[in-house]
DNA sequence: ACCTGAACACCGTTCAAGT
DNA sequence: ACCTGAACACCGTTCAAGT
C-alpha cells in the first residue's frame, strides 16, 4: 500500500515520504556534528542513535560512509563556491592562486581525516566513489587558475591543476596529522610556493 | 619459581626464557608479514594467532600497535643506514640530498599505511611514542644533507630538514593513497626540488 | 517503500587463572 | 615472570519482521 514510482524513467520526480526527509535531515545535522568533533572515521552506529533511527536506515540513506561524507560536505563546497566568486574578482592570477589553494586547504581541514577519503577519491578510477565528483570540480578549478597564472608567466609550464591540488591535500594532511608549528607550516607552503613559481617573478 | 631481576638498576641484562625469545621472534616475524600483506592497520588479534599466541602475548610484548611496528620497522632502518653510507660517498651534495629523499620515501613505503603513524611521531611533543626515535634520527639526518647542500650553495638558506622531512613523508603518503601514475609522481617531486633548490643553479 | 532492531562477524583490550 | 584464553566493549553491516 505504497504510493508508486510514476514512469519507466529512473528518477521519482517528488514526493519523498515526510519522515523521509526528516530522517535525512537528522542524519546529516547528526554526521556533520560527528565528523566535526570526531573526526570522519567516527561511529556510524553514534551518529543514527544520535540522530534517532536505527542504523539500517542510516545505511538505506547513505549506503557508505562516503556518501554520508559527501552528502555532508555539500555546505562547505557551497561555501567555497563562494569562495571562489570572490577569488575571481583579484587582477593578480598568481595572488588568485595563491588564494585559492588557501581556500582548498581550508575545505580540506573541515573534518580531521578528511584528506584521506579524498585523495583515495581523487584518481579517475573510482568512478562510483561519491567524493570523485567534488575532487575533480576542484582539480578542474585549480587548472583554471594555474592556467591563468601561466599565461601571465607566473607559473612554470609543467605544472597543472592537479599537482597543486594533490600538493594542497598532501598540506592539509600534514597540518591535520603532524600538526606543525604556525613556522614550518609556512615554510611548506613557501616550498610548494617557490616550486611551481616561474623564476624569473 | 622464577628468577630474579639482578639489580636495583631498571634493565635486567641478560636471560630471557627461550620461549619469551620464540614468541617475540614469532610475533616480529607473523607481524611483518600482516604489515606487508594488509598495511599497519592489520588485525593484531590475526597477527597473535599468527604467530601461535595468545592476544594477551602480543599486548605483554608490546603494549602498542606502535611499539610492534616500531620493532618490525628496526630491519627497514638498518637497511636505511646501509644506504645512507653509500649516499655519503658521492661528491656532489645536491646529488646526496636528492639520494636521501628517494631513500627516505622508499622507507616511508615499506607498509602501506606507515607514513599516518610515523607522521604522527614526528611532532616532538609524542615523547612515548616508540615511532618517535626512528623519525628524529631521520630528521636529524635530513638536517645534515640539507646543511651540506646549503653551504654549497645549492639549496635556499629558509629550508630546514623537517621541512624535507615533511615533504618525502608528504609524498610517500600521496603514493600510497592516491597512487598517482607515474608521470604526476615525477612532477610532484620535481616541484618540490624546484621549491628547496637555490634559483641560481 | 521505508523503518526497526535483533543478529552476526570481527576486533581491541583486559584480566583471572594457570605454569 | 610469563602465557592462555575467556570475557567485555564496541562497531560495521545485514536482513527478517513490521508499518
Amino acid at each position: 500500500m505504497w504510493e508508486e514510482t510514476m514512469g519507466p524513467v529512473g528518477k521519482q520526480e517528488r514526493k519523498p515520504r515526510s519522515d523521509v526527509q526528516r530522517n535525512r535531515a537528522a542524519l546529516l545535522e547528526a554526521a556533520q556534528r560527528h565528523f566535526l568533533e570526531h573526526g570522519v572515521g567516527t561511529s556510524l552506529e553514534a551518529v543514527a542513535k544520535d540522530a534517532g533511527v536505527g542504523p539500517g536506515t542510516l545505511y538505506r540513506h547513505f549506503p557508505t560512509r562516503e556518501a554520508l561524507l559527501a552528502a555532508v560536505l555539500q555546505t562547505r563546497s557551497e561555501e567555497l563556491e563562494q569562495r571562489r566568486s570572490d577569488i575571481d574578482r583579484l587582477d593578480d592570477p598568481a595572488d588568485a592562486l595563491r588564494q585559492w589553494l588557501r581556500a582548498m586547504e581550508d575545505y580540506f581541514s573541515s573534518f580531521s581525516g578528511l584528506p584521506e577519503p579524498l585523495m583515495a577519491a581523487a584518481r579517475a578510477q573510482d568512478a562510483d566513489n561519491p567524493l570523485t565528483v567534488p575532487c575533480h570540480i576542484l582539480i578542474g578549478a585549480t587548472d583554471d587558475y594555474v592556467r591563468s597564472a601561466q599565461r601571465a608567466g607566473h607559473v612554470r609550464d609543467s605544472v597543472t591543476g592537479y599537482d597543486l591540488f594533490l600538493a594542497a591535500v598532501s598540506v592539509a594532511w600534514t597540518m591535520s596529522t603532524a600538526s606543525p608549528d604556525q613556522e614550518s607550516l609556512e615554510r611548506l607552503r613557501d616550498l610548494i610556493e617557490n616550486g611551481y613559481r616561474e623564476s624569473d617573478h
